[in-house]
DNA sequence: GTCTATATTACGATAGAC
DNA sequence: GTCTATCGTAATATAGAC
């Protein structure tokens, strides 16, 4: 790995900027936190042990312990970024564009996550089902002030005729559950496809016919 | 919302009839069982206590205990029904029935058990989504099976020209997501919503429109 | 910065009185 | 059948040497 402090690829949720860190520290911490993902994201809070993370992290216990004051604290810098980069596609949905190709781009790139960011799904996943209790006022605030400013745009959409009439909540649920269920219940997916079949193939098309039709005025 | 020992309906995951019992230790094992639903579905495996169950079920520790022989078990018991209930409502789909009749009768029941029985939905998406460590067989076994026997059906009457052509299994997967999505993203949801708002409501309606859409030749 | 050793609690499970 | 008391372990976190 190069030098390259503007670096961060799309799933940064180091937040390696908020304060000045030696080299070192910058690389520990992403080794924990991606460390924390992979075992977060699979064994939920409870689930995960520090031990499993210092593992995967190729470091000591108390080494994790050092970067990090807690562990809640590695889960709550996973989380703090999470719901920015969750909501990132829905925010770019664009007022002035075509209705359709914007709908239609925002959930393609909404399974495009599902496919490339499966562990940030499912961490998120895992918050949102067991009650949100450590991001809950995010969802009632910011979540919500996003999604109802999206759905007004839609219901002008609709209003112009341009758009078949639906819920443009249930809409944007609708696009939340078909692509997050591609990451979420991986498992089960392949198990009834079988090892020989891509899921995401599949569902790209499906989706794709799928809000077609529902959109199609 | 744990007392009421004569209740129990469709939620009855107690295999009560399983061995010869006394009358107290059925309103025990119900006890227990119902508030282990409870706590697992809210906590996870890992996340729930055997001190939550025994606080929420009215007794002691100890006492647990004595009707199963290990957490574990307890869950197990849980667990052992529910894929039998969760797909209760793909099994009933008819062959020799309208397609897409058919089809709409099982999301609306689907839909339904998301609002009756968001703890068992929960439940179960709380072991997919950590992998399926405990139920991982019957999702290639019985669970792949049955869907590829109703997708083959699917298929049949697409041929037939009775249906829009759509992926059959992607066709399920889309009915399972966008239900359980209900009751799984609850608080999620009803965040977006607001509190006066009913989210099946909305839901009933939007699911209807969009597989009518979707499914229309 | 990193480690070994350890303090401290939380939890699953058992013993044994009643 | 039910309880109090308790054991053993595993997990979070800290102390302190290097």
């Amino acid at each position: 790995m190069t030098d390259d402090p503007k670096s961060g690829g799309a799933t940064d949720l180091t937040h390696e900027n908020d304060k000045p860190r030696t080299r070192i520290q910058k690389v520990n911490r992403k080794k924990i936190l991606d460390a924390a993902l992979e075992v977060f994201s699979a064994q939920g809070f409870r689930g995960a042990t520090l031990d499993q993370i210092a593992a995967e992290a190729g470091l000591s216990k108390p080494n994790v312990l050092y970067y990090f004051p807690s562990k809640e604290a590695i889960h709550a810098a996973l989380l703090a970024g999470l719901l920015d980069i969750w909501l990132a596609p829905l925010r770019a949905m664009d007022p002035q564009g075509e209705p359709r190709d914007e709908i239609m781009s925002y959930m393609r790139r909404k399974l495009e996550m599902s496919r490339e960011m499966p562990r940030e799904s499912r961490l998120f996943a895992n918050e949102v089902l067991q009650g949100a209790p450590r991001i809950g006022d995010g969802l009632s605030t910011d979540l919500k002030a996003l999604v109802d400013d999206k759905a007004a745009v839609i219901r002008d959409w609709i209003a112009q005729g341009k758009l078949a009439p639906v819920d443009p909540h249930h809409l944007i649920f609708s696009i939340w559950a078909l692509t997050q269920h591609y990451a979420d219940f991986d498992v089960q997916v392949r198990a009834v496809l079988g090892p020989d079949t891509d899921p995401f193939d599949g569902a790209g098309k499906f989706l794709d016919m799928l809000f077609t039709r529902l959109l199609t005025p």
